[in-house]
DNA sequence: GAGTGGTCTAGACCACGTT
DNA sequence: ACGTGGTCTAGACCACTCT
């Protein structure tokens, strides 16, 4: 055991973490204040609260001022996925990455991009169709619009060596972004380039990347069949 | 402007967030010491390792003992998703939450839930379908194992006014779990509960829960056609 | 060996929300 | 008004890891 018996914020939390699962303190109950604890586990107040604030950052506590601190009722409600670089997710399995380039034009989005983008209807951007695959066999197809008037540059840009999305990485500071996970029935155009049936369900997850109050580029990676997203908690 | 004048750790991370997005810190490139960020902004070396530490949970930097600080070469890696209750998410917009128990019965569980749960292959457990409506919709249609052994007391449960999930948040401690999300392709079982057509592509989360070693449930949860999970960062 | 982040302390003041 | 968590400080020592 390394963070039993020093007062470290970890052995602190350990303990609350305990109690709470085997319920010597009760969802929906109010734990003892900072003060206490710290006289309990005999450490300063500030090594308390540093072990409470993650308990509560992972959902398991809820704290207000002056109301205390209470089990949360509902834990466990978050899961954080990590998105990795397709090509160190593949690489990483031990696999070859490699990357195909079908479609490269200037094109008028469909309304959902143009609205995403926030720019006009009548304005070509660049949008690119990128077949990844990991041993040869199809892996992710995506679909990429890049607000070409925010990055004029990207349209000189070959992807030879560098994806579409490496590109971005390595040329363009992020901001902030979101994402959406769902699924679809590939259609036939899909289910060719993934080299599956038509009809399968397919895992899909859309980006949208901001930098500075302009959007940069909106993506949709349209999972090979059987493709899963774990985590752990 | 709150946190910009004033020293707070807060103040001292939105600077430094300010520093990576406009690459005055490019990627790969090391920052300065906490010792010499304290100084330039006038405050505690525990308020920037604060500010810092934030940033490096986030993705953004990389911190190494002796090595310093650096900015990280693949920002945004993560990404979490919000997993509510079922019940919340439908009454959180407005809607009519009800849910409709389709099979109770003792089974013995296949193979891959058979080791998702460490038991053996002889043993009957629970198991449960259940449909989840939204303004009496289709939502979700969920497919439960419940580990009877770790569990005798679900035995007696009606589920009536409290669905097994809840029923579980409520009787019995989690310690940890895993989650896994994929897609699949509706059978005419699945199709034929949440009123889709058969062959439609649907988003399916699994999730397997622990509590002190023993596997409590495993559960699939498949949404009707056009569920999001939606997040941003 | 030496430099850097990781953490602890004791005390203080502040901000928020309940009462 | 007052109690609780939120944060800052100044200083100290420790743990890791690079050279």
């Amino acid at each position: 055991m390394k963070n039993d018996d020093r007062n470290t914020w970890q052995a602190v939390q350990n303990e609350v973490r305990q109690r709470i699962s085997q319920r010597v303190w009760k969802p929906g109950e109010q734990i003892p204040h900072e003060a206490d604890l710290a006289q309990e586990f005999s450490c300063a107040r500030a090594t308390v609260n540093r072990a409470l604030r993650g308990l509560a950052d992972a959902g398991l506590l809820e704290r207000r001022r002056k109301a205390g601190t209470r089990v949360a009722l509902n834990p466990v409600r978050r899961a954080e996925f990590s998105i990795p670089l397709i090509r160190e997710e593949i690489e990483g399995r031990g696999q070859e990455f490699d990357y195909e380039i079908l479609l490269r034009e200037m094109r008028l989005p469909p309304p959902d991009v143009q609205a995403r983008l926030q720019i006009g209807g009548d304005v070509p951007i660049l949008h690119l169709q990128t077949l990844y695959t990991a041993d040869r066999l199809p892996h992710v197809f995506e679909i990429r619009w890049i607000n070409s008037l925010a990055v004029p540059a990207v349209l000189d840009a070959d992807f030879a060596s560098l994806s579409p999305n490496e590109w971005l990485v390595r040329e363009v500071a992020f901001d902030g972004g979101d994402f959406t996970l769902s699924a679809v029935t590939a259609s036939k155009r899909e289910a060719s380039v993934l080299a599956c049936a038509a009809g399968e369900g397919l895992l899909v997850l859309d980006r949208t990347t901001r930098h500075g109050g302009q959007m940069i580029t909106s993506v949709r990676l349209m999972f090979s069949p059987g493709y899963r997203m774990h985590t752990q908690c």
